[in-house]
DNA sequence: TGACTCATACAAACTAGTTGGTATGTTTTG
DNA sequence: CAAAACATACCAACTAGTTTGTATGAGTCA
């Protein structure tokens, strides 16, 4: 047994515990929908404890866009689809690890910094600046990828850049979690990403 | 000179004036940071005329997803892009054309039932499912076209459908719309759009 | 044609509840 | 003990929705 009872969490918990709750609501329910309360409520905190940490509503929000990005920059950068020696080998296996991803229920797998920028990008400039970070500073980490392939396969076309194609990408996530949101149905999303996955392929000639 | 004042618009035009109203400001604000007083003020009535003619806020966000279905329909319906001959210059012709609307302010651009459903498919099933309506009913009207391409260009490919490549162009759209409100620039929009073009010539071998 | 009826289309003021945020504690920890 | 980390109680502003009242136009019938 712990000598700390379970029921009341370790000190010092609370900001992380509240950004975890932000996170799981703003999936669910969208930035604006979402208010302080109910943060708290799904944290288990006070919100003595919230505005002890955050400012306010839209600080949480940057905040929460931030450790986003270091979350699942985290998972990305373990993941093992940096595994093959080929460039082209490594893209693909990213699209399929995306795709893999893609399972469960519809909140539990889309992109919170997508969801978010939906909803602030014009009132809150903080908050868009932050999930910018978050969506093009991913789209960094799979350009040497996409630049390497262009040179293994000598492929010249000038009309394509990898920065373009690796936005691309994540512009085909991004719709494909809107489509499966309209259509209550992640089916519809990991079909885009097949379509994605062959579009790369063809670009790069292994049709 | 008019024998009615312009100030005070004639009646029956309060249902018409909330709707446009309500989704102009969706489109900046999306649908839970806007409050009724913000529709009403915008379309120029009171909240008595507001909910005279909606029973609920949720109301307004089914009727404005389903005005926005019809005002693009015919927007879709009257453009030039099935005038090709053949039915695959006709879907690029589709592409091209919304490729030539991606231009202006961000706001001006995106898709309401997009935006809508993003915040709402897990708080309210009228309002996805009238954007649901709305978003497939649009590609519904691709499916013929890229089926007859199909045929056109003897295409025995299984891997993938008319009705899936049509989803696909959508949500390249949906993705494109929410990777220029992050980076808060339309352009990024566009390039995506051009790897849509090059994807569906080259599925349709015009490499 | 013109007075009467009546439903529709609004307007203005109001209400009960929620919102983000604050002021002021109390407890824990270095 | 001092500062950090919370909790409690509270507030002013805002929220969706209601209540009540009024102007208007379309029928209707003498």
């Amino acid at each position: 047994m712990s000598s700390r009872p379970t029921s009341k969490p370790a000190r010092g918990t609370a900001r992380d515990a509240l950004l975890d709750a932000a996170l799981a609501v703003f999936r669910e329910k969208g930035y604006s929908a979402t208010s302080v309360d109910d943060v708290c409520a799904r944290a288990g905190v006070t919100k003595g404890a919230f505005f002890h940490h955050f400012k306010s509503k839209e600080e949480l929000g940057q905040a929460a866009a931030e450790f986003w990005g270091t979350m699942t920059g985290e998972v990305f950068r373990t993941a093992p689809y940096h595994d093959p020696a080929d460039p082209l080998e490594r893209v693909l296996a990213y699209i399929d690890f995306r795709k893999a991803l893609l399972q469960g229920e519809i909140a539990e797998i889309t992109c919170v910094a997508g969801t978010m920028v939906q909803e602030t990008y014009q009132t809150s400039p903080a908050i868009r600046a932050a999930c910018e970070k978050t969506i093009y500073g991913h789209v960094e980490t799979l350009v040497a990828d996409i630049e390497a392939a262009r040179e293994a396969y000598a492929i010249t076309d000038t009309r394509w850049s990898a920065q373009g194609l690796a936005a691309h990408t994540q512009t085909v996530l991004q719709g494909a979690f809107i489509m499966a949101k309209a259509r209550n149905d992640v089916a519809i999303a990991q079909d885009s990403v097949d379509h994605l996955r062959r579009y790369v392929e063809m670009l790069f000639k292994r049709a």
